[in-house]
DNA sequence: TGTACATCAGTGAACGCGCGTTCACTGATGTAC
DNA sequence: TGTACATCAGTGAACGCGCGTTCACTGATGTAC
C-alpha cells in the first residue's frame, strides 16, 4: 500500500494506470488479475505485494479519482465570492470534469462508488477528509451567514450535486443531455433550490 | 421468459422471490446459481429454462420492482392538480417507496441499475414504455400550459429526480439523512428549480 | 569507501475452489380427435 | 370420456473454465559500521 521503495512506487503507478485502462475498455467485471498482468507487465505476486488483493487495486483508483475529483470542487468553492458564484462554481467543475474524464465518472459513478459508499463509508470518509471538511465547513458558514436556506449539509449537498450527478450518469449512459447545456442552464436552477 | 403452463408461472414467482430475499441479504455478489436454488428449492436447469442465464434472473427482477416503482410515479402525477401538486406527488411517492421497500431501492439504485442503464438503456426503456410516456407526455403538456420552465425532458427529470435519488443513496449508505424530513422539505425546494 | 546484511520488491508456476452452464433424461400438462 | 401425443417443465450430476490467491524463491535497494 505504502512503498518503501521508488521501485515500488513506480510499480503502483503502473498497475494503477493499466486497471485504469481495462476499467475504461472491459468495465468492472473485466478487471481481472490476468487483464492487469497483461496490461501493466506487472506480476501477479508483485500486484498482491503492493495491494493486497484485487478489490484493493479497485480501491486505490477509485480513491484516487475521487480525490482528484473533489480538489476540483474545493478548489472551485474556494475561488468564489457569493454563495450563488459558488454553487456556479462547483455545478462547472463537476460537469467539466465528467466532460474531461468521462472514464473517470463512469467510475465513480458506477457499482464501485455504491459499494464504497455502502460498505467502506466511514474509509472514503477518512481518506478524503481534507476535501469534505473544507466544503462542509464552506456550507455551514453560508448558511450561518444567511446566504443558503438553514436545510442541513445532507439536503443542501443532495440538492446542489443530485441534479449534477443525473445529468452526468444520463449523459455518460443513454446520451440525450448536452453536457454544455446543462452546464449553462443548472447552476441557476440549482441556485434557486438552496437559496434562503 | 413466459411460460406457458400454470406451474412455470410458480416456479418463476418462487425463484424471482428468492432472488430477492438472497439479494437482501447477500448483494449483487452473493447472488449465484447455487444459492439461488438453495433459497428457491427450484433446481439449476429449471432456473435456465425460464430464464435463460443468471443475468435473466437479475434483470427480470429488477425489470419487476422498477416497472412497480415508475408505476407508483405515474399514479402519484395522474392524481395530482397543478404543477407543484404533481412534483410534490411523486417526490413524496419515490421517498415511501425507499421507505417501504428499502431493499428493492437498493436494487435499482445499484451495480445492476447502472449497467441497465448504460448496456441496455434501450430495453429498459422499451420494457417501461408504459411508465414512461405518461410521465414524458404529462412533462410536456406543463412545459406546453408554460407551468413548467422549459428546459427540455432531460434536465426536467434530472432537477426532479436527482436530488430524490440522491437523499435516498444517502440513506440507504451512510443513514445521516431523514427521509420524513426530506419528504417535507424537498418539494418546494424542488418546485422553485423547475417552476417557470 | 567497502562490505555485510536486513528488508523490500518482484517473479511466475501452481493450486484449489466455486462458478455458470449443459444435457440426457423423467415427469406433468394440455390438446386433438 | 378416453386415449395418444406433442410440448412444456423440471431434475441433478457432471463439466470445464477462469478466477483470485499463494509461496518458495531470486534479485534489488538501502543502511549500518
Amino acid at each position: 500500500m505504502s512503498p518503501k521503495q521508488q521501485r515500488g512506487e513506480a510499480t503502483v503507478e503502473q498497475v494503477l494506470a493499466a486497471a485504469f485502462r481495462v476499467y475504461a475498455d472491459a468495465g468492472e467485471q473485466g478487471l481481472t488479475v490476468s487483464a492487469l498482468t497483461t496490461a501493466s507487465g506487472v506480476s501477479p505476486g508483485s500486484i498482491y505485494h503492493h495491494f493486497g488483493n484485487l478489490d484493493g487495486v479497485l480501491t486505490a483508483l477509485t480513491l484516487r479519482w475521487l480525490n482528484r475529483l473533489l480538489g476540483g470542487l474545493v478548489a472551485a468553492l474556494s475561488g468564489a465570492g457569493t454563495a450563488r458564484d459558488g454553487v456556479r462554481a462547483v455545478v462547472t467543475a463537476y460537469l467539466d470534469f465528467v466532460r474531461d474524464h468521462p472514464d473517470a465518472a463512469r467510475l465513480l459513478h458506477s457499482a464501485t462508488a455504491d459499494r464504497f459508499g455502502m460498505a467502506h463509508a466511514r474509509q472514503v470518509r477518512d481518506s478524503q477528509e481534507a476535501r469534505l471538511s473544507p466544503m462542509a465547513a464552506w456550507i455551514t458558514d453560508r448558511v450561518a451567514a444567511g446566504e443558503l436556506a438553514p436545510l442541513g449539509t445532507p439536503l443542501l449537498e443532495s440538492l446542489v450535486l443530485g441534479p449534477v450527478v443525473a445529468v452526468a450518469r444520463r449523459a455518460l449512459a443513454v446520451g440525450d443531455v448536452d453536457l454544455a447545456e446543462a452546464t449553462r442552464t443548472l447552476p441557476d436552477r440549482i441556485w434557486r433550490a438552496i437559496s434562503p
